[in-house]
DNA sequence: TTTGCTGCAAATAGTTTGCAGAGAC
DNA sequence: GTCTCTGCAAACTATTTGCAGCAAA
């Protein structure tokens, strides 16, 4: 079974478990959300369904998430301008790399804030539960354009 | 010659440098940025000078805060539910402490990310200008109250 | 005197919500 | 048949912008 096909059955499971109707609405959003194919915006989202459900609301799309996010199977990567990301394949806090110019957004391999997270913890006496870590670069494909 | 004072300084230095008029309500905003105790919002911006410029409007703040941000004299800490916090002490990326309950803002001192943006720009290609590190928790202040 | 700044109000944009009908179970 | 979900439109909220008058240089 594919990655992708795993985090799609996660994602239904979980929804099944908390007894939340399965419409096909929620179907396409999780099935979306699975492959999150570079970290779509609610917009990509919601054009997507389109193409099958001409008649798919945002506000659909919106509810699904937070109702997908409530249940940890989506992490939402929120940008202050509000034009938040999602990824449904690593639903669990990680580093990114977005690129300042086409707002790519990649995953890096890194060896894990854990250090970090308990550093924190003993200087601050925070119970730490959560984190965000992200670098904002340019890409190779952005720094060979000219101009 | 204080902390908030050197920073206070810095700020209308560069706007002189930048030849922008120096107004009093541009001064009161450089002045409260230049101690950002509790990493203040625009609203506790505006509601602080409030009490000294009755007549202050929330577009100036915004206004000023857009212009000292071009200067690279505040740090902006956008957060996805709209409610941005400004750092004029440290203006500068570095990593946050949140409180999730109370929501306030701690610096901690770590030490420096330079060798993951290294890792990162070795590992992606990415040209990396800036980052952004947060941790999100329960403070001792939140811990210890009941419920 | 010139030019940029401020205050006000209206516009903007992403997100949320109320409601009535549709559809999953 | 029940109760949640959906689509629509309106509401909401932080932020930005147009404009006319004001004030720094």
């Amino acid at each position: 079974m594919s990655d992708h096909q795993k985090r799609f059955e996660a994602i239904t499971q979980k929804l099944r478990d908390h007894h939340h109707k399965i419409t096909p609405q929620r179907l396409a959003i999780a099935k979306i959300l699975s492959k999150s194919i570079g970290h779509p915006s609610v917009e990509d989202i919601h054009a997507e369904i389109k193409i099958d459900f001409p008649t798919m609301s945002l506000a659909t799309v919106y509810r699904n998430i937070v109702l997908i996010k409530s249940l940890g199977e989506v992490l939402e990567i929120g940008f202050p301008d509000g034009r938040n990301r999602y990824d449904g394949k690593r639903p669990y806090p990680h580093p990114h790399v977005i690129c300042i110019k086409c707002k790519k957004i990649v995953d890096p391999d890194l060896d894990s804030l854990d250090d970090m997270k308990s550093e924190v913890e003993s200087e601050t006496h925070f119970k730490i539960l959560n984190h965000r870590l992200d670098f904002f670069g340019i890409c190779t494909d952005c720094m060979s354009e000219k101009e």
